[in-house]
DNA sequence: GTGAGCTGTGGAAGCGCTTCCACAGCTTGA
DNA sequence: TCAAGCTGTGGAAGCGCTTCCACAGCTCAC
């Protein structure tokens, strides 16, 4: 039933040359006369010939794939950052293959698989954490690495400064008055090792700090990420004795549970309370957010970029590249002629060169 | 500097075996003696081997992957699909690879390539509506394939049915009182031939209908998937002379739009404007929105298993699952004690068996 | 005791490519 | 004119596996 698969012989026999020259042909190397290429190419044409990458990778001793390693593709701000990778390796010849990681477990067997020649000459890693060992070990193998959104020594890795980004936001809630902050972020439960909630808490510290003032405990609730849970935090924050009356959420998806927990217990935002977030996904301009910007799709072009770069052999030029953030002040922080949802007062700090 | 590959002629020497005996082991024959698989087990741990998939796959006629075809992983329900696929696949055995499609051409290209054994024994595609001849294609070539959310004559899909959730939809409306009733759905730029949308609309004209009501042309609009783009589609139904009194959307993502365009405009939800999406999605509950709830995630794991049990060699029992859908009346079209957002009455009405 | 039928094993061919090496037929400069 | 050096080409080895085939050493029924 199956029909049988068109080979580098076939062609070979049908264009009355030898496989090496199809092979010349199929890798567009220069040592072909032009009639020679298109009698080959006629052939290929004729017989529907697809040269089989596994053969070829095998041949080689290495495939032309590209891995990237991701966790939680739930998340907006992930999927944001992988369109940008696949914006750029699409049309960039080498294949690309999505690992998703949820659990230690799975981080390690997918790392072990991919740190071969055969199976991939680079790996992107997005958001994910790596031990020296790991590094090591792609190193060892001959793999290139390209980090998005996780730090590595010597690697080339597309990051921004997350504690940078929570004072910023501790900034400008600060500045508008509030003496209450409350924090709503994640906690890691997968083990994997994710920080930013952490530096983004850390960032809103040094901002209170830097005021004289200090990271109230009782105002932090760290949980599962996700709106619902947000919500519930939320809920627990504002029912305290003294509640805060500003809320630095972790990321905008969090920020909606905190907007929603607002909403359900009669608070006005932002003059009962202010809310903000972080990442700027589309939500947030929707919703009139407050939050801080970072470049998400931009971080996936550039680390797909820098490995590209690798691939063909040139060093790339930053080794630790830091992206931009950007306070964007809108109406959950600042009263405006419609209100928290209204198409108020929009303005856009730009936060540190 | 990159270290030698370990081969499985390394292993047959350190273990003093021949090379046909390791791979007996390494792919679980049972024709091998205990203490010869020990041994052998023994060198593999020692020497640190992993066997090469592109040699076993070249060897074997056929690669041990599967690839999944998604369009936009931009959309949550898509991701959610995803998810499902990936929850399965990734305890199976099979490697999974992603194919991102925007366009046509996109789709053509990575469609040619998977139809090849030596690329994937499975295809997974979501979303993406495939010709008789692409279907016959894979079938020549001897590659499974499993469809979500898009059918497929006499091959294994998983949809559900979309112009009875637009009825579901339209009736819940109707039933409301409502006689001027909007849509808002996309528009199909990229030409791969997304139907959900079209469907939906032509179920709420099957609702208006059998109330001897019929569509109104000009409370249609279709426009890029987005939420912005559906405010702005909002904003311009009700700026009409006559605008509708509930809006129908064709995603929970849009209907987030016309909420958003609503609030902009000063209506009260629902009391002004009722307002209905699809999909169910976690906005949806945050934002107590009316919505029409398809299994997304169960869509993934359903297709996977399908393709799975194919590999396995054993027949689909149903080649068409319809998934269920279910209507749940939230607070945008549903007064209620607190309002629009509010956690007022909420309840689920199973659609259809 | 002998042939048939196991079980466990090794050798080697072959999967479809790439690439090294050899070589034929040229062109060039001395 | 001839050695040297091109250019274009083909043959064949080899990438790391799987699997067919052969075979040694058994057991077992007759």
């Amino acid at each position: 039933m199956e029909r049988q698969r068109v080979s580098i012989f076939d062609v070979a026999r049908a264009a009355g040359v030898g496989v090496a020259t199809v092979s010349r042909v199929l890798n567009s190397s220069p040592r072909v006369s032009p009639t020679t290429r298109a009698r080959v190419e006629a052939a290929i044409e004729e017989l529907g010939y697809h040269p089989s990458r596994l053969a070829s990778g095998l041949s080689k001793g290495r495939q032309d794939m590209i891995a990237v390693l991701v966790p939680f593709i739930t998340r907006p701000s992930v999927v944001s950052r992988l369109e940008g990778v696949i914006e750029v390796l699409d049309k960039s010849g080498y294949g690309t293959t999505l690992y998703s990681v949820a659990s230690l477990s799975q981080r390690d067997r997918h790392l072990e698989y991919l740190m071969d020649r055969h199976a991939s000459v680079g790996v992107i890693v997005i958001s994910i954490p790596l031990s020296r060992e790991h590094i090591a070990s792609f190193r060892a193998n001959g793999v290139q690495l390209s980090l998005i959104d996780t730090a590595g020594e010597d690697v080339p890795h597309v990051v921004v400064d997350d504690r940078v980004g929570g004072a910023l936001a501790g900034m400008h809630l600060i500045g508008l008055g509030h003496r209450r902050i409350g924090f709503i972020g994640d906690e890691d439960l997968s083990g994997l090792g994710f920080a930013s909630s952490y530096k983004r808490l850390t960032g809103l510290e040094d901002a209170l700090v830097s005021f004289g003032r200090s990271l109230d405990r009782e105002l932090i609730r760290l949980g599962p990420h996700g709106a619902t849970t947000a919500k519930e935090m939320a809920d627990d924050l504002l029912r305290l004795g003294n509640p805060p009356t500003a809320i630095f959420a972790a990321s905008d998806t969090q920020a909606l549970g905190v907007l929603r927990s607002a909403q359900a217990n009669g608070l006005k935002v932002p003059d009962d309370l202010a809310v903000i977030g972080f990442d700027n996904l589309e939500v947030a301009s929707i919703f009139n957010l407050s939050t801080i910007a970072q470049p998400l799709f931009e971080s996936g072009v550039e680390g797909a970029q820098r490995l590209l770069c690798q691939l063909e052999g040139r060093e790339v030029e930053q080794v630790k590249k830091v992206l931009r953030l950007e306070l964007h002040a809108r109406a959950t922080t600042i009263r405006s002629a419609v209100g928290p949802m209204g198409t108020g007062l929009q303005r856009q700090l730009s936060a540190y060169v």
